[in-house]
RNA sequence: CGGGGCGUAGCUCAGCUUGGAUUAGAGCGCUUGGUUCGGGACCAAGAGGUCGGAGGUUCAAAUCCUCUCGCCCCGACCA
């Protein structure tokens, strides 16, 4: 355990590699472009499912599920959504293997299904496919369904988390009576995703629409949350799709509304993954290791007791319990989702609390208590923060009776702080650009969001992204008025878009 | 899918050019015992590898040839 990373500065997606290997959280499996997700990354991404299911909860959402293989047939029926996933579906043909003595097994040809299935790249089709049976009424919407499951995109190059063949996500999927009810639903869960990037993983996010060139397959248009990693790249973060009735009516779904008239529903779709998880990663972590906000960190605080004779181990660990009971004892907070503080108390004799301390940070716990016979003497411990390595940052000789209290105090300050931090990272990469030429040359150096004119057509957005890789990460909401010209073309343009090298 | 790099112990790698005396090695990690213990301890003794896989050349292959699989980087692609 526990040997060197790769500092960000020399190799970033090397860094990202011994982050993601060194912190436990997932592994490259046998299978090509599959992860294996291991316990601590599971942990994670399991308190991420926590906060956003209440909160799809919260906003009157169902959970269901839907199978993971999907009649070929289906995905034809809406047409631009068949030319966006085509390429990177899985397809099962055959339901039986046949045991060849001494040679294992082959696929019998026998066993050919009638028609293929394809396994879920998302589930739009197979839903309004059964959305048909239960949507007849007005009455019957609107329907309000997620699902938490596995999707496979047959990805050319893959990464952990960020890009796999097989991921976890959650996808909502909601039919309205009208239009400007599924509308504002789209625009609901973007602020459900804007408040759960912010306020759950630290992570400030832009929120704006995508592009013509970047919309889901199928949508008439999609919403976005855009986040910027430590290497001034942006990464596309969550997305609701307002779907019009493209699905309503490939599938033939009907209702009839107050007045006896047969309509088709409107549609939404919305979803964010485990990629979220490198996310995570991207934006907290420094060259010790991991750093995950407390809000979703599996364990919340890691108590070492520092003992060298028998009886010293026993008062420590004795205290150690101590204090780890209080903690768990605190009032239920929805801060950390009214679930108690994890604690994990170190009592290994095997290392020196030395190795303990570095090991616990590279897995990134919030806080470290650490508790010797020199603190017990005054009945008091030493409280570390993850976000401010090092011995100066230590806060010493904090009295035990307090400690829980501090504790909790440190876990919020320390969420505020990766935020803050974090925005100001963005702020300090995001530039305004107002000619080609300069496009051409920040974007490269110094990188990060560029904010430019575009006249909204897909050929400009091509031929900028074919020029400098750097494509339309999303038209924000939130800009200050103001016409100008296409930083390519010239032509009019009503507003600033953000453009950024992107994962 | 194209270009490049790499696959030898759980991890990082040496050995390969010039095939054979290396009985396949080192460091880290792991096991056992002892001394240690407030920022990655030390000593000793151990366990652990069909050299990614399949063919081929040869008296002899980790080493040479062919094919194949996987990983990393760059490109193309990517809701």
């Amino acid at each position: 355990m526990a040997e060197k990373i790769t500092k960000r500065a020399d190799d970033y997606s090397q860094w990202y590699l011994d982050i993601v290997q060194q912190a436990g959280l997932a592994e490259n499996s046998d299978v090509r472009g599959c992860m294996v997700i291991k316990p601590h990354g599971y942990a994670i991404w399991e308190k991420m499912q926590r906060a956003l299911d209440r909160m799809f909860k919260d906003t009157g959402h169902v959970n269901a599920y839907f199978p993971l293989f999907i009649p070929k047939s289906f995905l034809a029926k809406e047409e631009e959504m068949a030319e966006g996933f085509a390429k990177e579906c899985a397809v099962v043909t055959h339901y039986r293997l046949k045991t060849i003595p001494g040679k294992g097994v082959q696929v019998d040809p026998e066993a050919k299904l009638e028609e293929e299935l394809i396994i879920r790249p998302t589930s739009e089709t197979i839903i309004w496919n059964t959305y048909r049976n239960w949507i007849q009424s007005y009455r019957d919407l609107p329907l309000l369904i997620n699902q938490w499951c596995n999707v496979v995109r047959w990805e050319m190059r893959t990464r952990l988390f960020l890009r796999t063949a097989e991921f976890l996500w959650q996808e909502g999927h909601t039919a309205h009576a009208t239009q400007a009810e599924a509308e504002e639903e789209t625009r609901k869960i973007l602020d459900v995703y804007r408040t759960f990037a912010e306020e759950w993983m630290a992570m400030p996010v832009l929120t704006g629409l995508k592009s013509a060139g970047q919309k889901f397959p199928g949508a008439v248009y999609t919403l976005c949350i855009e986040a910027m990693m430590q290497d001034k790249r942006a990464l596309q973060a969550g997305t609701s799709h307002f779907l019009g009735q493209n699905f309503s009516k490939a599938f033939d779904v009907k209702f009839q509304d107050q007045n006896g008239k047969l309509e088709h529903p409107w549609a939404t779709s919305w979803g964010l993954s485990t990629r979220m998880v490198g996310g995570l990663v991207m934006t907290h972590s420094d060259d010790q290791g991991l750093v995950v906000p407390p809000r979703l960190a599996p364990i919340h605080v890691v108590i070492v007791p520092i003992f060298r004779k028998p009886e010293e181990k026993q008062a420590t660990c004795d205290a150690a319990r101590k204090l780890a009971q209080a903690l768990g004892a605190m009032p239920p907070d929805p801060w950390y989702n009214y679930e108690p503080l994890t604690v994990k108390i170190d009592d290994r004799d095997q290392h020196q609390p030395g190795f303990k301390f570095n090991e616990w940070e590279v897995k990134g716990v919030p806080i470290r208590v650490e508790l010797g016979p020199k603190d017990l003497a005054q009945n008091a411990c030493v409280l570390a923060r993850r976000d401010l390595p090092g011995k100066e940052s230590k806060m010493m000789g904090v009295p035990l009776a307090e400690a829980p209290t501090r504790i909790v105090g440190l876990l919020k300050a320390m969420q505020s702080a990766l935020f803050e931090r974090a925005r100001k990272f963005r702020a300090d990469n995001t530039l305004s650009v107002d000619t080609w030429d300069d496009f051409k040359k920040k974007i490269d150096e110094p990188g990060g969001f560029l904010w430019a004119h575009w006249d909204r057509t897909r050929e400009t957005e091509d031929k900028i992204a074919a020029e400098t890789k750097a494509t339309i990460r999303c038209i924000p909401y939130e800009q200050t008025k103001e016409t100008g010209k296409c930083v390519l073309t010239g032509k009019p343009s009503e507003g600033r878009v953000v453009f950024a090298k992107a994962y």
